[in-house]
DNA sequence: AATATAAACTAATGTAATTAGTTTTGCAAT
DNA sequence: ATTGCAAAACTAATTACATTAGTTTATATT
């Protein structure tokens, strides 16, 4: 199997995916992807930009995916319905592919475009469902930023563990973000600084 | 400066811990700390339990001192006020001393005596600050998951800075906090499922 | 002063990323 | 069909780090 093994950066990409989500993000190395594909590690070289260059690319293709979920999620419907389904789409996404999505979380190049655009496809999900409250401009910005803050930080600390009890993950999630919601009110410009 | 250099574990901490604040979690390496210690890295065995043994210890010290942090913030108030303070000084918190803050959510040990009990006193001040809102047992405990996920994610996200826009964080986390108090009855046991 | 212990050291091993330089393959153009 | 080239794979070597084993040395206790 040894010469050409016809790799390409969607294959590498794909294999780094698989690593991440069956043994962590840890265990991601461009000797364990080698070992996986049957080729040696400087070969993959020739198809990414090193160890850095794949974490991009990871966490572009996760953020695209994560971009799916939620999109089709919230296909048809609005409001309420649309952030719930947005957030549990959200949540799903994280819990079936835990490792590729840190890796959207741990992207090393910040300034890099088409993972900006993955991202900005997200956000503009986002301030499309949140247009339904009339926030004001800079009430839609902070509430976006809060609707982040919970999904993220929601699915960061069910993924370590951070939730011990007994208790179901998917009512604490319904239940905060009815809580969002609910007073999202406090999000507008007027009548709070 | 050779012999005796008269390290101990608690020296180790905090010159790791400066660190991780200084040059990001990625730097704390056992090479990185014994050459700013003045001391070659197999000495360090002699005080801790490798590098995983140093990240536990340090996510414990980081715990601890948000812990005294947030404890000091709700000294004397309670309500909406203590709430509003406990997440300003979490937030307040990770923002002087990122490094720090990162390694409380990079624990390697989940079945660490003294990292669960840190990690507890957090929790509970959390939960003395909701007993104002009369959740009832199970609301109470979905309402912490909801606090914790607000903070961590909202904390994260700034840490990488994922809030681009020019627009005051601490204002969005003011409003974040009043949205999730002006909701919270959502997180009773009744009235929802 | 003698000694035991703990703290430092040197030396060595294993893993990983990366670079340089080489071989080989498959396709394209003749 | 043959030739030639670019890409894809390779080997070899370097660097950095964690870790272990075994040695030396300082210091506190007796």
């Amino acid at each position: 199997m040894s010469p050409r093994a016809g790799l390409d950066t969607h294959t590498l990409v794909i294999a780094a995916a698989d690593i991440a989500d069956e043994q962590g993000i840890e265990a991601v190395t461009l000797a364990a992807l080698a070992a996986k594909l049957g080729v040696r590690s400087p070969s993959l070289y020739n198809h990414i930009n090193g160890l850095q260059g794949l974490r991009t690319l990871l966490a572009i293709y996760g953020l695209e995916q994560l971009y799916t979920m939620m999109s089709a999620a919230v296909e048809g419907v609005s409001g309420d319905i649309a952030v719930h389904a947005m957030s549990q789409a959200y949540v799903d996404f994280a819990r079936s592919r835990p490792g590729l999505y840190e890796t959207t979380l741990r992207a090393p190049e910040l300034e890099n475009v088409p993972l900006e655009l993955a991202g900005n496809l997200i956000l503009s999900l986002m301030i499309h469902a949140l247009k339904a409250y009339d926030l004001g401009e800079e009430g839609e910005l902070h509430a976006i930023r809060g609707l982040r803050s919970i999904l993220h930080g929601f699915t960061s600390l069910e993924h370590k563990g951070g939730f011990g009890m007994p208790l179901d993950a998917n009512i604490s999630l319904s239940r905060l973000i009815s809580t969002f919601i609910a007073g999202i009110g406090n999000m507008k410009d007027v009548g709070k600084g």
